[in-house]
DNA sequence: CTGGTGACCGCTT
DNA sequence: AAAGCGGCCACCA
């Protein structure tokens, strides 16, 4: 743990299949609930695709990010419900398939 | 070197 | 009840 972005890595990377997190999860569980923000530019330079699910990674409201840069939005709904993760209008239930931090 | 911005969230008025 | 603003970190110009 060097910078707060290895944090943010090391909680998005325990996020477990079939279940997604929002970015005040990920903060706080990274250690500061206030890194949301940061938590969005980690994500944004995703130094390993592939190793880090973002698309697992949703905001409070349970919907994908606009900037979704994957190559379209639909791209990570597709992703989510190959996980098993349903998306009914653009949004995620999150009282089912919010992960509580708990594998 | 300084200023401003960004995949956000919470509190205050 | 709704709307607006601030705050933390890192990167770009």
């Amino acid at each position: 743990m060097k910078n707060s972005f290895e944090q943010i890595y090391e909680v998005v990377r325990k996020i477990p299949m079939g279940r997604v997190a929002t970015y005040g999860q990920i903060a706080a569980l990274a250690g500061n609930p206030r890194w949301s923000r940061v938590v969005g530019y980690a994500l944004h330079v995703n130094p390993e695709p592939g190793v880090i699910p973002c698309h697992r990674v949703v905001n409070r409201f349970g919907e994908p990010s606009s900037a979704f840069a994957f190559g379209g939005v639909n791209r990570q709904i597709l992703m989510l419900e190959e996980e098993g993760v349903p998306v009914v209008g653009g949004r995620v239930d999150l009282s089912r398939y919010l992960w509580d931090g708990h594998i």
